[in-house]
DNA sequence: AATTCGCCCTGTCGGC
DNA sequence: TGCCGACAGGGCGAAT
């Protein structure tokens, strides 16, 4: 599920590739997913630098008029560059759980819901096989207003200990950890594997009440998220099946997690066994003796 | 008014 | 082997 270390990994690659070139073809295979405004509008505009507000993924454009193409991942959604070029590969790589994940740039198939044609001959392919992404046309000068965009909460990436601290506070309500920490609208891009790590990390068990962390608790939870989503970074990514670089290649975070997908196993820290459970309506994994 | 629930989706996997 | 239900879960709108 691309968090904001995925995302962020794909705005990285793709960067190198988008500015200057126009926009001059769109196709869009699956309409629901375009959720706000005509991909027409774009067509024409040049691409500036991409950027990203937790796990949103802005294409900004300018030319005639100033745009936006904002895109979420979803679950399983993958942004692929094929340059002019490019060899199509149709391989597959069978990953350990039997699982067929494409290798390399592939070729539309019933999945890819969004084709971007630029002047150089290359091409951005959205797929996504479980169409939880979104697809948003925007006028750039107000495109922090739309609701999806003016609900989320400052980006949770480079966010200070006190500003964390502060928001951290100020959530009403007596809600969990967890519960929080996947709230967009007091960090933007945290999700659940993020969430879980960054649990671990900090020694605090998932369902503690926000109320109940002192100051040294919260402050170890705000460097843990920045540990959590910089490692991820760091590793591009991590890939369990469906998030792929825009190269087609994949993460390595996965190797580096400490209890997500771990159930079961050893804790890395103290040996216990790790546990399996259901909190904020998301399988969560934790630490009985070492998160409390 | 805060919180939970149901829904959207498809591929994968375990059980029988 | 094959069918089927359960599961994965981000975010939104409806229900509680």
């Amino acid at each position: 599920m691309p968090e904001l270390p995925e995302v962020e990994t794909v705005r990285r690659r793709i960067a190198p590739h988008l500015p200057g070139k126009q926009l001059i073809a769109t196709r869009l295979g699956a309409p629901k997913l375009l959720e706000i405004g005509d991909l027409d509008a774009l067509t024409g505009l040049a691409f500036l630098p991409p950027e990203r507000i937790g796990k949103y993924l802005l294409l900004p454009l300018c030319g005639a008029r100033e745009m936006t193409l904002v895109l979420h991942l979803g679950m399983t959604g993958q942004l692929t560059y094929a340059p002019a070029d490019a060899e199509v590969s149709d391989r597959f790589r069978r990953l350990p759980s039997g699982y067929q994940k494409p290798l390399g740039v592939h070729s539309e198939d019933r999945h890819t819901h969004l084709v971007l044609a630029l002047s150089d001959g290359s091409r951005l392919l959205f797929r996504d096989p479980r169409r939880f992404g979104r697809i948003l046309s925007l006028e750039t000068a107000d495109r922090l207003s739309t609701p999806r965009l003016s609900r989320l909460g400052p980006d949770a990436l480079g966010i200070g200990d006190k500003e964390f601290a502060r928001r951290f506070r100020d959530t009403q309500g007596r809600r969990n950890v967890k519960t929080i920490l996947l709230d967009q609208s007091f960090l933007a891009g945290i999700g659940n594997i993020y969430a879980d790590e960054s649990c671990h990390t900090a020694g605090i068990h998932p369902t503690t009440l926000g109320q109940d962390l002192g100051k040294l608790r919260l402050e170890r939870l705000a460097q843990a998220v920045a540990e959590a989503l910089g490692r991820g970074i760091q590793n591009a990514g991590t890939t369990f099946r469906d998030f792929v670089h825009p190269d087609g290649s994949h993460g390595s975070n996965q190797e580096d997690l400490r209890v997500y997908a771990r159930s079961g196993k050893p804790c890395l820290r103290c040996g216990t066994i790790l546990v399996k459970s259901v909190v904020a309506q998301r399988g969560t994994v934790a630490c009985p003796k070492c998160q409390k």
